[in-house]
DNA sequence: ATATGTTTCAAACGCCTGTTTGAATCCAGC
DNA sequence: GCTGGATTCAAACAGGCGTTTGAAACATAT
Protein backbone atom coordinates (compact mmCIF):
# COMPACT_ATOMS: atom_id res chain seq x y z
CA UNK A 1 0.00 0.00 0.00
CA UNK A 2 1.95 2.94 -1.35
CA UNK A 3 -1.03 5.31 -1.28
CA UNK A 4 -0.57 7.40 2.15
CA UNK A 5 -3.74 8.92 1.77
CA UNK A 6 -7.56 7.92 2.78
CA UNK A 7 -6.77 5.05 5.13
CA UNK A 8 -9.68 4.92 7.91
CA UNK A 9 -12.58 3.62 7.26
CA UNK A 10 -16.00 5.69 7.08
CA UNK A 11 -14.09 8.82 6.03
CA UNK A 12 -13.49 9.23 2.54
CA UNK A 13 -11.71 12.17 2.02
CA UNK A 14 -9.67 14.29 3.81
CA UNK A 15 -10.39 13.95 7.75
CA UNK A 16 -14.07 13.51 7.30
CA UNK A 17 -16.30 15.90 9.20
CA UNK A 18 -14.08 18.96 8.16
CA UNK A 19 -15.29 21.40 5.49
CA UNK A 20 -12.38 21.07 3.14
CA UNK A 21 -14.37 18.77 0.49
CA UNK A 22 -14.56 20.77 -2.83
CA UNK A 23 -11.44 21.86 -4.32
CA UNK A 24 -12.73 25.54 -5.35
CA UNK A 25 -15.16 27.18 -3.23
CA UNK A 26 -17.10 25.03 -0.20
CA UNK A 27 -20.36 26.66 -1.43
CA UNK A 28 -20.87 29.02 1.56
CA UNK A 29 -18.30 31.42 0.45
CA UNK A 30 -16.43 32.97 2.36
CA UNK A 31 -19.23 34.03 5.36
CA UNK A 32 -17.84 30.94 7.46
CA UNK A 33 -17.84 33.01 11.25
CA UNK A 34 -14.44 31.19 12.32
CA UNK A 35 -13.01 30.80 9.16
CA UNK A 36 -10.31 32.94 10.51
CA UNK A 37 -7.87 30.47 11.44
CA UNK A 38 -7.98 29.35 8.39
CA UNK A 39 -6.79 32.84 6.68
CA UNK A 40 -4.20 32.61 9.93
CA UNK A 41 -3.25 29.44 8.22
CA UNK A 42 -2.39 30.55 4.91
CA UNK A 43 -0.43 33.58 5.97
CA UNK A 44 1.29 31.58 8.18
CA UNK A 45 2.15 28.84 6.04
CA UNK A 46 3.05 31.58 2.57
CA UNK A 47 5.57 33.30 5.29
CA UNK A 48 7.31 30.53 6.19
CA UNK A 49 7.19 29.02 2.68
CA UNK A 50 9.06 31.79 1.42
CA UNK A 51 11.42 32.10 4.18
CA UNK A 52 12.43 28.51 4.16
CA UNK A 53 10.83 27.06 0.91
CA UNK A 54 8.10 24.49 0.50
CA UNK A 55 9.78 21.34 1.33
CA UNK A 56 11.44 22.91 4.48
CA UNK A 57 8.00 23.67 6.37
CA UNK A 58 6.23 21.66 8.36
CA UNK A 59 2.92 21.12 9.15
CA UNK A 60 4.10 21.86 12.99
CA UNK A 61 5.44 24.90 12.33
CA UNK A 62 2.89 26.65 10.17
CA UNK A 63 0.23 25.60 12.99
CA UNK A 64 2.66 27.10 15.34
CA UNK A 65 3.47 30.33 13.69
CA UNK A 66 -0.35 30.64 13.00
CA UNK A 67 -1.57 29.64 16.86
CA UNK A 68 -3.21 27.09 15.92
CA UNK A 69 -4.17 23.34 16.67
CA UNK A 70 -1.59 20.95 14.65
CA UNK A 71 -4.54 18.83 13.21
CA UNK A 72 -6.55 22.39 11.77
CA UNK A 73 -4.54 21.98 8.71
CA UNK A 74 -6.19 18.21 7.90
CA UNK A 75 -8.86 19.75 9.43
CA UNK A 76 -9.48 23.08 7.11
CA UNK A 77 -7.58 21.86 3.82
CA UNK A 78 -7.79 17.87 3.97
CA UNK A 79 -4.02 17.93 3.83
CA UNK A 80 -0.75 20.02 3.61
CA UNK A 81 -0.18 19.30 0.03
CA UNK A 82 -4.05 21.10 -0.42
CA UNK A 83 -2.66 23.65 1.92
CA UNK A 84 0.16 24.29 -0.38
CA UNK A 85 -2.11 24.56 -3.43
CA UNK A 86 -4.64 26.71 -1.58
CA UNK A 87 -1.67 29.03 -0.66
CA UNK A 88 -0.56 29.31 -4.57
CA UNK A 89 -3.72 29.55 -5.73
CA UNK A 90 -4.71 32.71 -3.78
CA UNK A 91 -2.35 35.05 -5.01
CA UNK A 92 -1.87 33.44 -8.65
CA UNK A 93 -4.86 34.54 -9.95
CA UNK A 94 -4.53 38.22 -8.89
CA UNK A 95 -0.85 38.62 -10.15
CA UNK A 96 -1.89 36.76 -13.70
CA UNK A 97 -4.45 39.12 -13.81
CA UNK A 98 -2.66 42.82 -12.61
CA UNK A 99 -0.43 41.35 -15.65
CA UNK A 100 -3.33 41.14 -18.09
CA UNK A 101 -4.84 44.10 -16.98
CA UNK A 102 -1.59 46.34 -18.01
CA UNK A 103 -1.53 44.50 -21.10
CA UNK A 104 -4.90 45.71 -21.80
CA UNK A 105 -3.99 49.10 -20.68
CA UNK A 106 -1.32 49.34 -22.82
CA UNK A 107 -2.91 47.99 -25.70
CA UNK A 108 -6.10 50.87 -25.47
CA UNK A 109 -3.11 53.69 -25.09
CA UNK A 110 -1.39 52.21 -27.88
CA UNK A 111 -4.71 51.91 -30.42
CA UNK A 112 -3.61 49.84 -33.73
CA UNK A 113 -0.11 50.05 -33.59
CA UNK A 114 1.92 47.36 -31.79
CA UNK A 115 2.66 48.66 -28.53
CA UNK A 116 6.59 49.16 -27.59
CA UNK A 117 7.98 45.58 -26.66
CA UNK A 118 9.62 46.91 -23.60
CA UNK A 119 6.06 48.00 -22.28
CA UNK A 120 5.19 44.62 -23.20
CA UNK A 121 7.90 42.79 -21.34
CA UNK A 122 7.16 45.64 -18.09
CA UNK A 123 3.48 43.79 -18.21
CA UNK A 124 4.64 40.67 -17.70
CA UNK A 125 7.41 40.83 -15.34
CA UNK A 126 6.59 43.84 -13.44
CA UNK A 127 3.55 41.86 -11.26
CA UNK A 128 5.88 39.85 -10.36
CA UNK A 129 8.47 41.73 -9.03
CA UNK A 130 5.98 43.71 -7.27
CA UNK A 131 4.42 40.53 -5.79
CA UNK A 132 7.86 39.71 -5.03
CA UNK A 133 9.05 42.19 -3.06
CA UNK A 134 6.14 44.98 -1.62
CA UNK A 135 2.24 43.60 -1.24
CA UNK A 136 2.65 39.84 -1.05
CA UNK A 137 5.63 39.66 0.59
CA UNK A 138 7.71 37.60 -1.57
CA UNK A 139 4.67 35.59 -2.60
CA UNK A 140 6.65 34.81 -6.24
CA UNK A 141 9.68 33.73 -4.70
CA UNK A 142 7.21 30.73 -3.99
CA UNK A 143 6.20 30.34 -7.86
CA UNK A 144 9.63 30.41 -8.66
CA UNK A 145 10.27 27.88 -5.67
CA UNK A 146 7.55 25.88 -7.11
CA UNK A 147 8.59 26.30 -10.72
CA UNK A 148 12.19 24.43 -9.81
CA UNK A 149 10.55 21.74 -7.55
CA UNK A 150 10.48 18.23 -7.62
CA UNK A 151 6.96 18.40 -7.17
CA UNK A 152 4.94 17.52 -10.67
CA UNK A 153 1.88 18.87 -8.90
CA UNK A 154 2.82 21.59 -8.16
CA UNK A 155 4.26 22.67 -11.64
CA UNK A 156 1.14 21.49 -13.31
CA UNK A 157 -1.01 23.53 -10.98
CA UNK A 158 1.50 26.67 -12.37
CA UNK A 159 1.05 25.58 -15.81
CA UNK A 160 -2.46 26.04 -15.24
CA UNK A 161 -3.08 29.34 -13.93
CA UNK A 162 -0.27 30.42 -16.68
CA UNK A 163 -2.48 29.53 -19.69
CA UNK A 164 -4.35 32.36 -19.83
CA UNK A 165 -1.27 34.60 -19.64
CA UNK A 166 1.01 33.03 -22.01
CA UNK A 167 -1.74 32.71 -24.77
CA UNK A 168 -2.46 36.30 -24.65
CA UNK A 169 1.02 37.60 -24.09
CA UNK A 170 2.17 35.23 -27.15
CA UNK A 171 -0.38 36.75 -29.49
CA UNK A 172 0.94 40.32 -28.45
CA UNK A 173 4.29 39.12 -29.21
CA UNK A 174 3.96 38.00 -32.07
CA UNK A 175 2.17 41.29 -33.45
CA UNK A 176 5.29 43.08 -32.04
CA UNK A 177 7.54 41.26 -33.26
CA UNK A 178 6.51 39.38 -36.76
CA UNK A 179 9.37 38.44 -38.26
CA UNK A 180 9.97 35.60 -34.97
CA UNK A 181 8.73 32.38 -35.20
CA UNK A 182 6.04 31.22 -32.77
CA UNK A 183 8.48 29.06 -31.38
CA UNK A 184 11.45 31.18 -30.99
CA UNK A 185 8.83 33.58 -28.95
CA UNK A 186 8.01 30.96 -26.82
CA UNK A 187 11.66 29.99 -26.35
CA UNK A 188 12.83 33.76 -25.22
CA UNK A 189 10.12 34.50 -22.93
CA UNK A 190 10.38 31.36 -21.31
CA UNK A 191 14.34 32.36 -21.09
CA UNK A 192 12.90 35.47 -19.72
CA UNK A 193 11.27 33.76 -16.99
CA UNK A 194 14.46 31.95 -16.00
CA UNK A 195 15.95 35.45 -15.72
CA UNK A 196 13.42 36.62 -13.39
CA UNK A 197 12.85 33.39 -11.11
CA UNK A 198 16.77 33.95 -10.88
CA UNK A 199 16.28 37.42 -9.43
CA UNK A 200 13.68 36.64 -7.24
CA UNK A 201 15.04 33.92 -5.09
CA UNK A 202 18.57 34.46 -5.36
CA UNK A 203 18.71 38.58 -4.97
CA UNK A 204 21.26 37.73 -1.97
CA UNK A 205 23.98 35.78 -3.72
CA UNK A 206 23.78 38.80 -6.57
CA UNK A 207 24.49 41.06 -3.49
CA UNK A 208 27.66 38.61 -2.75
CA UNK A 209 29.25 38.56 -6.17
CA UNK A 210 28.85 42.37 -6.83
CA UNK A 211 30.43 43.01 -3.77
CA UNK A 212 27.17 44.59 -2.17
CA UNK A 213 26.62 47.15 -5.26
CA UNK A 214 23.78 45.38 -6.06
CA UNK A 215 21.25 42.92 -4.21
CA UNK A 216 17.76 44.65 -3.30
CA UNK A 217 15.10 44.15 -5.59
CA UNK A 218 15.06 47.91 -6.21
CA UNK A 219 13.78 50.12 -9.24
CA UNK A 220 17.42 49.94 -10.61
CA UNK A 221 17.55 46.18 -10.77
CA UNK A 222 13.70 46.13 -11.93
CA UNK A 223 15.07 48.33 -14.65
CA UNK A 224 18.04 46.19 -15.62
CA UNK A 225 16.38 42.99 -15.93
CA UNK A 226 13.58 44.76 -18.11
CA UNK A 227 16.24 46.05 -20.36
CA UNK A 228 17.97 42.50 -20.38
CA UNK A 229 14.42 40.55 -21.13
CA UNK A 230 13.60 43.45 -23.80
CA UNK A 231 17.13 43.17 -25.82
CA UNK A 232 16.91 38.95 -25.71
CA UNK A 233 13.58 38.48 -26.95
CA UNK A 234 14.42 41.46 -29.54
CA UNK A 235 17.71 38.92 -30.81
CA UNK A 236 17.18 39.00 -34.42
CA UNK A 237 15.29 36.16 -35.55
CA UNK A 238 17.31 33.68 -37.09
CA UNK A 239 21.47 34.08 -36.48
CA UNK A 240 23.91 32.72 -37.74
CA UNK A 241 25.08 29.52 -36.56
CA UNK A 242 28.64 29.85 -37.46
CA UNK A 243 30.87 31.47 -34.63
CA UNK A 244 34.38 32.51 -35.49
CA UNK A 245 32.90 35.69 -37.26
CA UNK A 246 31.97 38.59 -35.19
CA UNK A 247 28.76 40.37 -35.70
CA UNK A 248 26.50 40.45 -33.08
CA UNK A 249 23.75 39.94 -35.75
CA UNK A 250 22.50 42.81 -37.69
CA UNK A 251 19.29 44.18 -35.64
CA UNK A 252 16.87 44.19 -38.03
CA UNK A 253 15.08 47.14 -36.69
CA UNK A 254 11.89 46.40 -37.24
CA UNK A 255 8.69 48.79 -36.26
CA UNK A 256 6.36 49.49 -37.96
CA UNK B 1 21.34 19.40 22.42
CA UNK B 2 20.01 20.71 19.02
CA UNK B 3 23.45 19.61 17.28
CA UNK B 4 22.50 15.88 15.34
CA UNK B 5 26.27 15.16 15.51
CA UNK B 6 29.43 14.11 16.80
CA UNK B 7 27.27 12.79 19.76
CA UNK B 8 29.10 9.83 20.80
CA UNK B 9 32.20 9.17 22.95
CA UNK B 10 35.72 9.20 21.93
CA UNK B 11 35.03 9.75 18.61
CA UNK B 12 35.59 13.19 17.65
CA UNK B 13 34.24 13.43 13.75
CA UNK B 14 32.27 11.40 11.47
CA UNK B 15 32.06 8.06 12.45
CA UNK B 16 35.15 7.59 14.04
CA UNK B 17 37.35 5.21 12.40
CA UNK B 18 35.93 5.98 8.94
CA UNK B 19 38.02 7.51 6.07
CA UNK B 20 35.92 10.69 5.96
CA UNK B 21 38.08 13.41 8.37
CA UNK B 22 39.46 16.27 6.31
CA UNK B 23 37.71 18.44 3.88
CA UNK B 24 40.01 18.23 0.59
CA UNK B 25 42.04 14.96 0.09
CA UNK B 26 42.40 12.38 2.58
CA UNK B 27 46.85 12.53 2.41
CA UNK B 28 46.80 8.97 1.24
CA UNK B 29 45.35 10.13 -2.54
CA UNK B 30 43.27 7.34 -4.57
CA UNK B 31 45.48 4.62 -4.01
CA UNK B 32 42.99 3.17 -1.38
CA UNK B 33 42.39 -0.50 -2.57
CA UNK B 34 38.38 -0.44 -1.93
CA UNK B 35 37.88 2.90 -2.91
CA UNK B 36 35.54 1.18 -5.17
CA UNK B 37 32.60 1.36 -2.75
CA UNK B 38 33.38 5.64 -2.42
CA UNK B 39 32.75 6.04 -6.55
CA UNK B 40 30.00 4.14 -6.51
CA UNK B 41 28.22 5.80 -3.73
CA UNK B 42 28.75 9.07 -5.81
CA UNK B 43 28.08 8.28 -8.71
CA UNK B 44 24.45 6.58 -7.79
CA UNK B 45 23.81 10.01 -5.68
CA UNK B 46 24.57 12.27 -8.47
CA UNK B 47 22.20 10.21 -10.43
CA UNK B 48 19.45 10.42 -7.88
CA UNK B 49 20.53 13.32 -7.33
CA UNK B 50 19.67 14.53 -10.54
CA UNK B 51 16.24 12.69 -10.68
CA UNK B 52 14.65 13.29 -7.78
CA UNK B 53 16.51 16.04 -6.51
CA UNK B 54 18.84 16.18 -2.96
CA UNK B 55 16.26 16.54 -0.56
CA UNK B 56 14.34 13.64 -2.02
CA UNK B 57 16.68 11.60 -2.19
CA UNK B 58 17.63 9.55 1.13
CA UNK B 59 20.47 8.04 2.08
CA UNK B 60 18.91 4.41 2.36
CA UNK B 61 17.96 5.19 -1.75
CA UNK B 62 21.73 6.12 -2.75
CA UNK B 63 23.36 3.22 -0.67
CA UNK B 64 20.23 0.60 -2.22
CA UNK B 65 20.69 1.77 -5.55
CA UNK B 66 25.13 1.99 -4.66
CA UNK B 67 24.50 -2.04 -3.73
CA UNK B 68 26.47 -0.52 -0.56
CA UNK B 69 25.09 -1.04 3.24
CA UNK B 70 23.24 1.76 4.54
CA UNK B 71 26.47 2.58 7.19
CA UNK B 72 28.33 3.26 4.25
CA UNK B 73 27.65 7.01 3.70
CA UNK B 74 28.86 7.58 7.08
CA UNK B 75 31.74 5.86 6.82
CA UNK B 76 33.18 6.82 3.66
CA UNK B 77 32.09 10.66 3.78
CA UNK B 78 31.22 11.32 7.36
CA UNK B 79 27.19 12.04 6.87
CA UNK B 80 24.86 12.65 4.20
CA UNK B 81 25.69 16.35 3.87
CA UNK B 82 29.12 15.66 2.90
CA UNK B 83 28.34 13.22 0.81
CA UNK B 84 25.75 16.24 -1.19
CA UNK B 85 28.93 18.44 -1.55
CA UNK B 86 31.25 15.91 -2.70
CA UNK B 87 29.17 15.22 -5.82
CA UNK B 88 28.94 18.55 -6.71
CA UNK B 89 32.52 19.47 -5.49
CA UNK B 90 33.82 16.48 -7.92
CA UNK B 91 32.76 17.97 -11.45
CA UNK B 92 32.25 21.44 -10.41
CA UNK B 93 35.80 21.79 -10.94
CA UNK B 94 36.12 20.14 -14.57
CA UNK B 95 33.71 22.10 -15.41
CA UNK B 96 34.37 25.56 -14.77
CA UNK B 97 38.19 24.18 -16.00
CA UNK B 98 36.52 23.70 -19.00
CA UNK B 99 34.82 27.18 -19.43
CA UNK B 100 38.02 28.74 -18.71
CA UNK B 101 39.71 26.89 -20.94
CA UNK B 102 37.41 27.27 -23.71
CA UNK B 103 37.35 31.01 -22.76
CA UNK B 104 41.68 30.47 -23.15
CA UNK B 105 41.32 29.04 -26.60
CA UNK B 106 38.96 31.84 -27.85
CA UNK B 107 41.50 35.15 -26.44
CA UNK B 108 44.12 32.87 -27.99
CA UNK B 109 42.19 32.50 -31.47
CA UNK B 110 41.16 36.41 -31.62
CA UNK B 111 45.21 37.69 -30.96
CA UNK B 112 44.75 41.42 -29.34
CA UNK B 113 41.40 41.96 -30.54
CA UNK B 114 38.71 41.98 -28.18
CA UNK B 115 36.40 38.51 -28.83
CA UNK B 116 33.14 38.23 -30.72
CA UNK B 117 30.35 38.31 -27.61
CA UNK B 118 28.61 35.26 -28.81
CA UNK B 119 31.64 33.46 -28.45
CA UNK B 120 32.58 34.59 -24.88
CA UNK B 121 28.73 33.62 -24.11
CA UNK B 122 29.34 30.20 -25.73
CA UNK B 123 32.58 29.29 -23.65
CA UNK B 124 30.32 30.46 -20.74
CA UNK B 125 27.16 28.10 -21.60
CA UNK B 126 27.94 25.78 -23.23
CA UNK B 127 29.89 23.63 -20.78
CA UNK B 128 26.88 24.21 -18.47
CA UNK B 129 24.60 22.67 -21.10
CA UNK B 130 27.10 19.71 -21.88
CA UNK B 131 27.76 18.81 -18.47
CA UNK B 132 23.76 18.55 -18.32
CA UNK B 133 22.55 16.51 -20.78
CA UNK B 134 25.74 14.23 -22.69
CA UNK B 135 29.16 14.13 -20.44
CA UNK B 136 27.58 14.41 -16.72
CA UNK B 137 24.30 13.09 -17.63
CA UNK B 138 22.24 15.89 -16.47
CA UNK B 139 25.02 16.89 -14.07
CA UNK B 140 24.03 20.82 -14.40
CA UNK B 141 20.80 20.21 -13.30
CA UNK B 142 22.06 19.25 -9.69
CA UNK B 143 23.94 22.59 -9.56
CA UNK B 144 20.78 24.43 -10.82
CA UNK B 145 18.89 23.09 -7.77
CA UNK B 146 21.46 23.57 -5.51
CA UNK B 147 21.95 27.55 -6.62
CA UNK B 148 17.57 27.67 -6.07
CA UNK B 149 17.66 25.17 -2.96
CA UNK B 150 17.60 26.89 0.61
CA UNK B 151 20.39 25.06 2.15
CA UNK B 152 22.39 28.20 2.84
CA UNK B 153 26.01 25.54 2.70
CA UNK B 154 24.97 23.96 -0.71
CA UNK B 155 24.85 28.15 -1.93
CA UNK B 156 27.87 29.13 -0.53
CA UNK B 157 29.80 26.07 -2.12
CA UNK B 158 28.81 26.73 -5.26
CA UNK B 159 30.08 30.61 -4.74
CA UNK B 160 33.48 29.65 -3.85
CA UNK B 161 33.65 27.26 -6.65
CA UNK B 162 32.52 30.20 -9.18
CA UNK B 163 34.68 32.66 -8.01
CA UNK B 164 37.60 32.36 -10.52
CA UNK B 165 35.32 31.96 -13.60
CA UNK B 166 33.49 35.24 -12.71
CA UNK B 167 36.32 37.11 -12.51
CA UNK B 168 38.09 35.73 -15.63
CA UNK B 169 34.80 36.07 -17.70
CA UNK B 170 34.23 39.60 -15.79
CA UNK B 171 37.39 40.91 -17.35
CA UNK B 172 37.27 39.69 -20.68
CA UNK B 173 33.15 40.91 -20.86
CA UNK B 174 34.46 44.82 -19.72
CA UNK B 175 36.90 44.71 -22.25
CA UNK B 176 34.33 43.76 -25.51
CA UNK B 177 31.34 45.93 -23.87
CA UNK B 178 34.02 48.48 -22.70
CA UNK B 179 31.01 51.17 -22.54
CA UNK B 180 28.67 49.40 -19.96
CA UNK B 181 29.82 49.68 -16.37
CA UNK B 182 30.94 46.73 -14.31
CA UNK B 183 27.81 46.15 -12.00
CA UNK B 184 25.57 46.00 -15.23
CA UNK B 185 27.40 43.92 -16.43
CA UNK B 186 27.32 41.58 -13.42
CA UNK B 187 23.92 41.81 -13.33
CA UNK B 188 23.09 40.69 -17.06
CA UNK B 189 25.18 37.71 -16.61
CA UNK B 190 23.66 36.62 -13.93
CA UNK B 191 20.00 37.08 -15.38
CA UNK B 192 21.96 35.10 -18.32
CA UNK B 193 22.79 32.31 -15.44
CA UNK B 194 18.69 32.37 -14.60
CA UNK B 195 17.60 31.33 -17.70
CA UNK B 196 20.38 28.97 -18.09
CA UNK B 197 18.98 27.17 -15.08
CA UNK B 198 15.68 27.62 -15.95
CA UNK B 199 16.76 25.50 -19.22
CA UNK B 200 18.38 22.66 -17.88
CA UNK B 201 15.92 21.91 -15.21
CA UNK B 202 12.77 22.72 -17.10
CA UNK B 203 12.95 21.74 -20.42
CA UNK B 204 10.10 19.57 -19.88
CA UNK B 205 8.14 22.11 -18.82
CA UNK B 206 9.09 23.91 -22.25
CA UNK B 207 7.75 21.08 -24.27
CA UNK B 208 4.32 20.89 -22.65
CA UNK B 209 4.21 24.80 -23.35
CA UNK B 210 5.42 24.25 -27.26
CA UNK B 211 2.91 21.79 -27.65
CA UNK B 212 6.18 19.49 -28.09
CA UNK B 213 7.59 21.58 -30.74
CA UNK B 214 10.70 22.12 -28.04
CA UNK B 215 11.84 20.31 -25.54
CA UNK B 216 14.98 18.38 -25.84
CA UNK B 217 18.44 20.04 -25.08
CA UNK B 218 19.73 19.92 -28.46
CA UNK B 219 21.67 22.18 -30.79
CA UNK B 220 18.69 24.25 -31.26
CA UNK B 221 17.77 25.18 -28.41
CA UNK B 222 21.83 25.67 -27.01
CA UNK B 223 21.85 28.22 -29.99
CA UNK B 224 18.56 29.65 -29.07
CA UNK B 225 20.01 30.26 -25.81
CA UNK B 226 22.74 31.53 -26.77
CA UNK B 227 21.15 34.31 -29.12
CA UNK B 228 19.32 35.68 -26.02
CA UNK B 229 22.03 35.63 -23.76
CA UNK B 230 24.30 37.37 -26.20
CA UNK B 231 21.83 39.92 -26.52
CA UNK B 232 20.66 40.61 -23.48
CA UNK B 233 24.43 40.98 -22.29
CA UNK B 234 24.65 43.09 -24.88
CA UNK B 235 21.72 45.33 -24.14
CA UNK B 236 22.14 49.02 -24.34
CA UNK B 237 24.27 50.48 -21.59
CA UNK B 238 21.74 52.91 -20.04
CA UNK B 239 18.15 52.91 -21.47
CA UNK B 240 15.74 55.44 -21.15
CA UNK B 241 13.80 54.71 -18.04
CA UNK B 242 10.84 56.49 -19.81
CA UNK B 243 8.13 53.85 -20.87
CA UNK B 244 5.88 55.35 -23.30
CA UNK B 245 8.22 56.11 -26.15
CA UNK B 246 9.56 53.28 -28.80
CA UNK B 247 12.99 52.90 -29.40
CA UNK B 248 14.58 49.95 -28.40
CA UNK B 249 17.45 51.86 -27.63
CA UNK B 250 20.13 52.13 -30.64
CA UNK B 251 22.60 49.41 -30.35
CA UNK B 252 25.71 50.94 -30.08
CA UNK B 253 26.84 48.91 -32.54
CA UNK B 254 30.58 49.20 -30.84
CA UNK B 255 32.99 46.57 -32.51
CA UNK B 256 36.95 47.53 -32.76
C1' DA C 1 -32.34 24.51 28.42
C1' DT C 2 -31.68 21.28 24.95
C1' DA C 3 -30.18 19.52 20.74
C1' DT C 4 -27.15 20.11 16.55
C1' DG C 5 -23.45 21.00 13.89
C1' DT C 6 -18.93 23.20 13.71
C1' DT C 7 -14.41 23.96 15.33
C1' DT C 8 -10.53 23.10 18.52
C1' DC C 9 -7.70 20.23 21.26
C1' DA C 10 -4.13 16.82 23.31
C1' DA C 11 -2.54 12.58 22.38
C1' DA C 12 -1.27 9.05 19.85
C1' DC C 13 -0.08 6.21 15.41
C1' DG C 14 2.78 4.60 11.80
C1' DC C 15 6.28 5.75 8.78
C1' DC C 16 10.59 7.39 7.27
C1' DT C 17 14.73 9.88 8.15
C1' DG C 18 20.07 10.22 9.31
C1' DT C 19 23.07 8.23 12.42
C1' DT C 20 25.33 4.93 15.67
C1' DT C 21 27.00 0.55 17.21
C1' DG C 22 29.50 -3.59 17.83
C1' DA C 23 30.33 -7.62 15.71
C1' DA C 24 31.61 -9.99 11.29
C1' DT C 25 34.48 -10.04 7.25
C1' DC C 26 38.18 -9.05 4.33
C1' DC C 27 43.02 -8.55 3.19
C1' DA C 28 47.82 -7.28 3.60
C1' DG C 29 52.37 -7.93 6.25
C1' DC C 30 55.18 -10.96 8.55
C1' DG D 1 48.77 -18.88 9.96
C1' DC D 2 48.52 -15.48 12.69
C1' DT D 3 47.90 -10.24 13.72
C1' DG D 4 45.84 -5.69 12.93
C1' DG D 5 43.84 -2.17 10.43
C1' DA D 6 40.34 -1.28 7.01
C1' DT D 7 35.81 -2.18 5.40
C1' DT D 8 31.20 -4.13 5.48
C1' DC D 9 27.16 -5.63 7.70
C1' DA D 10 22.50 -6.19 10.27
C1' DA D 11 20.23 -4.10 13.74
C1' DA D 12 18.80 -0.74 16.45
C1' DC D 13 18.14 4.32 18.06
C1' DA D 14 16.19 8.79 18.57
C1' DG D 15 13.66 12.20 16.35
C1' DG D 16 10.72 14.46 12.90
C1' DC D 17 7.13 13.99 9.79
C1' DG D 18 1.92 14.04 8.15
C1' DT D 19 -2.16 12.19 9.66
C1' DT D 20 -5.87 10.20 12.66
C1' DT D 21 -8.79 10.01 16.60
C1' DG D 22 -12.28 10.76 19.98
C1' DA D 23 -13.49 13.81 23.20
C1' DA D 24 -13.94 18.64 24.70
C1' DA D 25 -15.41 23.43 23.65
C1' DC D 26 -18.09 26.47 21.18
C1' DA D 27 -21.91 28.61 18.67
C1' DT D 28 -26.48 28.57 17.16
C1' DA D 29 -31.38 27.46 16.61
C1' DT D 30 -35.21 25.59 18.66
Amino acid sequence: MPAPRKPSPARTTGTGSGPDAGAAEDGAGERTPAGDTRERLLDAAEALFVEHGIAGTSVRAITAAAGANLASVNYHFGGRERLVEEVLRRRLGPMNAERLARLDALLTRCGDAPPPLRDVMEAFLIPALEFGSSEGRGFFTLVARAQFSTDENLRHLLLAQFGEVAERFGGVLARVLPGVPREELICRVFFAVGSLCHVVLNAPMLETISGGRLGAIDDGLKQRLLDFATAGVAAAAVPAPATASDAPAPRPDRRP
